[in-house]
DNA sequence: TCGTATGTTGACCAATTGGTCAACATTTAA
DNA sequence: TTAAATGTTGACCAATTGGTCAACATACGA
């Protein structure tokens, strides 16, 4: 026999998950290092010993989270479809992600703050899985390009451009919130008017 | 006589300066809480005790490392002219965010990371100072859609677009390296291109 | 029912770190 | 030159925190 099955009972599960969507909430809002154990285990309702039984180290229950969310983040970037039409591929995928800071904020500022620190956890994932990705969509888009469908810029940068005016509104809500004039829900009906008014607009060859 | 006039020594203005700058850099890297006094002693060439006798208190420093940058932080768009053509003025700005997000990434980092948390320290600056400029030139944005030379967009909502296409060259340069095939100079090249295209573009009417 | 595997926790330990302090060194003004 | 003001630091302290462990509790298959 090789590799131990590992059946995981249904206690095991249930907390398991539990820990994970506590430490989600405080790694994001307190960074990796702010978060404490003890903070997660209040969050999960289980003392620190028990959290620490689970998951070894304070590290693994972070590279968990990390995990977790990893691939319900790139969603809507595999779904853009290269048969669509430009425009209304970009301006789904923009409101996909603008959707996305929205509902899973904690995931966004998650991210954003492992990468503000250097990535020390993602980074070979940053390199390796997601490189290929947007490596192939920025062929689609390449292609779209050169088919006269956009103007001439280089496909990642208006990835980055997606990726940063989206995630904008979740990373820095803080300050968002002090200069909006308006609920939540104006707030992102604006914003969705903007970002894809402009980009489309701005896109158009 | 009222407030103590307190005047500087040599030493003082010296040795405080060399920890704020050395501070600006380990801050920006750690996080506030990642950051300890020792490191930034160890960055400026004295003990961690010489450090506290100028700053009494760890938050201390951070603060004074918050004010010494802000100022520096607003002044493009402070030069946003009412009297000058939108376009153009809209593209020196973009420029010289993009500029400072490369000069000074250190500071776009430490202005990210305090707000990704909260802003505990500077929001009452968000919401007071920063705030009536924005408003102001909001204004300005205001003018030049009523005059028909821009699309019409809730004009906040563009300047987050352009602080957040910026400032994410600096607060993400991992994801950033990870993904871009070549060196640093032409990034932020093809970076403006497709920024000042994508937008100016797109905002026209 | 019963015994073993699994789950749970308070108490504890060691490392880190913000901050204090007394002793010592240097600068500076008279 | 000299003495007070200013500058500097190692040693130390207390609080926080990641992680361990032995003891106890519960779940569950035979």
């Amino acid at each position: 026999m090789g590799i131990a099955p590992k059946k995981r009972t249904r206690i095991q599960a249930e907390n398991e998950s539990r820990i994970v969507a506590s430490a989600l909430d405080i790694f994001a809002q307190y960074g990796y290092r702010g978060a404490t154990v003890d903070k997660i285990a209040d969050a999960a309702g289980m003392s620190k010993a028990n959290v620490l039984y689970y998951f070894g180290r304070k590290e693994e229950i972070y590279t968990a989270v990390l995990e977790h969310t990893l691939t319900a983040w790139l969603d809507p970037l595999k779904s853009l479809d290269a048969n669509g039409d430009p425009q209304q591929e970009l301006a789904k995928y923009i409101r996909a992600k603008l959707t996305l800071s929205r509902r899973e904020s904690e995931a966004s500022r998650l991210f954003a703050n492992e990468i503000l620190h250097g990535a020390p956890m993602i980074k070979s994932y940053l390199e390796n899985e997601l490189k290929v990705l947007v490596d192939e969509k920025c062929g689609v888009i390449e292609q779209w390009i050169r088919d006269g469908k956009l103007v001439a810029i280089k496909p990642v940068h208006l990835v980055f451009l997606i990726w940063s005016s989206t995630q904008h509104y979740a990373d820095f809500a803080p300050q968002i919130r002090a200069l909006h004039d308006g609920d939540e829900d104006s707030l992102y009906q604006e914003a969705e008017a903007c970002l894809v008014t402009v980009i489309l607009n701005g896109l158009k060859p």
